[in-house]
DNA sequence: ACCTGAACACCGTTCAAGT
DNA sequence: ACCTGAACACCGTTCAAGT
């Protein structure tokens, strides 16, 4: 007996799904046809060739990313409360996120973000194309680490141990230096650091003109 | 007649070349074979599978990176200096710099720059787990750009142009922040303010707990 | 309008056979 | 030791044919 009729989001549905466990590459038209129970060719007659169905789902998680939702009192706070905020949504659909990226959607997908950071950036002060570069910063920042991030626990296993590399250091030795770099990061950590950081330069670049101060000093 | 012998380092040219012009993905065994004018079991035997292929061809990416010198007066110009090379070069060989990070082989190729780093730290001042961290944040965010930037170039028309979302502004109305977050990006410009930025941050607050005053005041 | 199987042109890989 | 062609199991895609 056949199956009941194929519909456009049922085969979104499960090819979502095989994408979500097993990556861009494990979505075969193949196996897709045969988890759906149908021929290969009503996939096609649904939806197109393979290329069009995977931007059928980027589309899709390009909408499901929720709504931002600053906190803390401060603007420098509130933003990295957004970008933890990217970070764990980003972090929650791995292979989706990096067919996103690659189909150059990124910027697309992070509109609701955006609009958040520049509202911060205003609160602290900074107005224009400065504003915008702050943002665009930030952003960079965000897809940055979490694109590092993420190709780094696929691999987890950095070929030489970085401890010995370190110990037997030609110019200075630091052992706390040494021992901190032969272990592996810990990135939520370093995560939140690195924006904090980069923040706190932008706003108060933006403000007192600090910059431009240090950058004749040399 | 038959070719000369095949050798395992002309396989590794050949191949390089190839994906170098076209990627990765234009690296098909059959399609080397017929480059290389041997029948594609040759390359077995030479090389192993196409997975071993491609490690080869990224071992000797990651042993060709230059060395790299870092010019300026300050620690912090000094360290946007590495930066910078750091960056060019990546950029010069994105399709291999991909695969290489595919392969979780970052960290290894990172090596003579993160020596670079280190010093750079020490000069400023920071020392242990703060300078090593100080390091893997410059570390993170030059890869992470570069990886954002070339996924960017590949797609150039992100879909809806700008400069409407922005012109329309729900919250704040201020029409050059619109304009900038309207054009494209300068990425050049960019990557120096976002590495120079967090580099100011990162070393004033190894020497004067700037951090830790104003996380305080929250 | 929807679904099918057969067929085509591609893959990577193995293996027995050559020299 | 080195190289070969044939064969296998996979791909995505098209197309004529069914209902």
């Amino acid at each position: 007996m056949p199956r009941s009729a194929l519909t456009r989001e049922e085969v979104l549905d499960t090819a979502a799904d095989l994408v979500r466990q097993h990556g861009p590459d494990a979505l075969t038209m193949r196996g897709l046809a045969a988890k759906l129970g149908t021929a290969v060719t009503s996939i096609y007659w649904h939806i197109g060739n393979r290329e069009s169905l995977l931007d059928a789902l980027v589309e899709r998680t390009v909408q499901e990313m929720g709504a931002i939702r600053p906190t803390g009192r401060t603007p420098a706070t509130r933003i990295v409360s957004v970008a933890r905020q990217l970070r764990d949504e980003l972090r929650a659909r791995p292979h989706l996120i990096a067919m996103v990226h690659e189909r150059g959607l990124t910027e697309r997908m992070f509109l609701p973000a955006q609009r958040a950071l520049v509202h911060e950036m205003h609160s602290a002060g900074l107005r224009g194309a400065r504003a915008a570069e702050a943002v665009r910063a930030v952003q960079f920042q965000i897809v940055g680490f979490v694109l590092v991030e993420r190709n780094r626990d696929r691999a987890p296993e950095q070929s030489p141990r970085g401890e010995k590399l370190w110990s037997t250091g030609t110019a200075e030795r630091d052992t706390g230096l040494a021992r901190a770099l032969g272990r592996p990061a810990n990135p939520e950590k370093l995560f939140v650091v690195s924006v904090r950081a980069l923040v706190d330069s932008l706003l108060s670049r933006g403000t007192d003109g600090n910059r431009a101060a240090v950058a004749k000093k040399e």
